[in-house]
DNA sequence: CATTAACCCTATCGATTTACTAGGGAATAC
DNA sequence: GTATTCCCTAGTAAATCGATAGGGTTAATG
């Protein structure tokens, strides 16, 4: 299951995206608009300033703004920052690698097998997708 | 991440598929072979048979078996039983779709239009991959 | 320079899920 | 009829999730 946190974020980016023009967006705005419980989406768009996907203004008239044109923000980048590894488990993660505690031989081991190919697939949607794409309505 | 269980499931399958013989395996030796708490393993192997996956045999010599050729055994059907819906938000899934709570339109919604590409590329793993796939050493 | 509006940060908390464990019941081989 | 194996229900410690509380810091404005 996609976590809320991963949910929030990824609407409220999508907001930013479709209604950017020169000024920053309020977390106010944004919560009020997406249904997001205020507070929460607070932490998570801090989350995703610190990763450097968003940046922010403080003060007066503050908010968040993408970092960069939507065009080039992979989902990659975005679903490592809110969710964490894409890969369902550490022995097939390209950036967290790690030995499954209970795994007795990687090379003939089924679960990593399969988990390699579902890793791979899913890392094929999120390097062609960005959040633009995201922000169009619907075909 | 995926669940212990699912791990514990695969692993447990895998190795019926590539051991069975005449006599069905016993929870006590598929534990000992994986490393897997036994206790915990004559649950999921339980869950396995309830839904048609594994068969049994009770009391002396008895065990678990594939109801099927590991030929047939798809991942699609595995995985369900084992880690639930492959969708990773309800409004996506195919067998238990569900408008999502928080979700004001689901054809603007970008969770919605992500998720459906990932649910689609994660299916297609799962529907060209069978237990006799995973049985064999890695090419 | 005071006030207000906004982000920044830490800590906490109830509910749910996960990964097991305990303990016994029911069927079957011998 | 007894040992062996699966069958079933409950319970539980630990972790995670989804959120809330409360205040600190920074910047615009008059």
């Amino acid at each position: 299951m996609l976590s809320k946190k991963t949910k929030y974020g990824l609407k409220a980016l999508t907001f930013i995206a479709r209604t950017e023009g020169d000024s920053p967006l309020q977390v106010a705005e944004i919560a009020k608009n997406e249904q997001i419980p205020q507070k929460f989406l607070e932490s998570i768009l801090l989350t995703l300033r610190k990763s450097g996907i968003l940046g922010s203004k403080k003060g007066k008239h503050g908010g968040y703004y993408l970092r960069q044109p939507s065009e080039e923000i992979l989902m990659t980048d975005v679903m490592r920052v809110l969710e964490g590894p894409i890969a369902m488990v550490p022995c097939v993660s390209l950036n967290y690698y790690e030995k499954c505690d209970d795994c007795v031989d990687e090379d003939t081991c089924s679960v990593n097998k399969l988990m390699l190919q579902v890793r791979d697939s899913t890392l094929n949607v999120f390097r062609n997708t960005t959040l633009a794409d995201l922000s169009r309505p619907k075909d």
